[in-house]
DNA sequence: CACCTGACATAAT
DNA sequence: AATTATGCCAGGT
C-alpha cells in the first residue's frame, strides 16, 4: 500500500511546488501541473499516491479546482477524505457544504 | 518500472 | 448546443 520508493525527479518537484504552500493555504491540481510544466493534473495525483509520506508531503493541501477535495491516499471517497478535510480545517481552512472556503494559493507570489 | 499523454465524464461558460 | 477546464484513471511509451 505503501512501498517505499524513493522519490523521483517528477515526484520531488511536485513537493517542491508543493512546498510554496503555506499552511492554511491550497491548491489544485491543475495549478500544480502547470508549476511543474505537466498538462495533465492527473499526473500530479498519480504521483501523490504513488509515494506520498502523507505527513511529510502535504498532499491534502490539494485540492480540486472546483474546491472540492479531490481525493487522497488514491481514494476520491471514504473516511480518508473526511480526515483531509477534517486536517484542512485544522490548518485553518473552512468549507461550505463541501465546497472550500477562500481561494488557492498563487504561486506567482512564491 | 516509472512517467506522461490521452480518453472520457462532468461542470461551467 | 458547443467549447473549455478539471481530474488521485487507465494505458502506452
Amino acid at each position: 500500500m505503501n512501498p517505499d520508493r524513493p522519490p523521483t525527479a517528477f515526484e520531488e518537484k511536485v513537493y517542491e511546488a508543493l512546498s510554496s504552500v503555506p499552511r492554511g493555504r491550497v491548491t489544485s491540481y491543475a495549478l500544480l501541473a502547470r508549476q511543474v510544466g505537466c498538462g495533465s493534473a492527473q499526473a500530479i495525483g498519480q504521483a501523490m499516491k504513488r509515494n506520498p509520506r502523507a505527513p511529510e508531503v502535504p498532499c491534502h493541501r490539494v485540492l480540486r479546482a472546483d474546491g472540492t477535495l479531490g481525493g487522497y491516499s488514491g481514494q476520491v471517497e471514504g473516511e480518508q477524505l473526511e480526515k483531509k478535510r477534517a486536517l484542512l480545517e485544522s490548518e485553518g481552512v473552512r468549507f461550505e457544504d463541501g465546497r472550500l472556503v477562500g481561494k488557492f494559493w498563487d504561486f506567482s507570489t512564491s
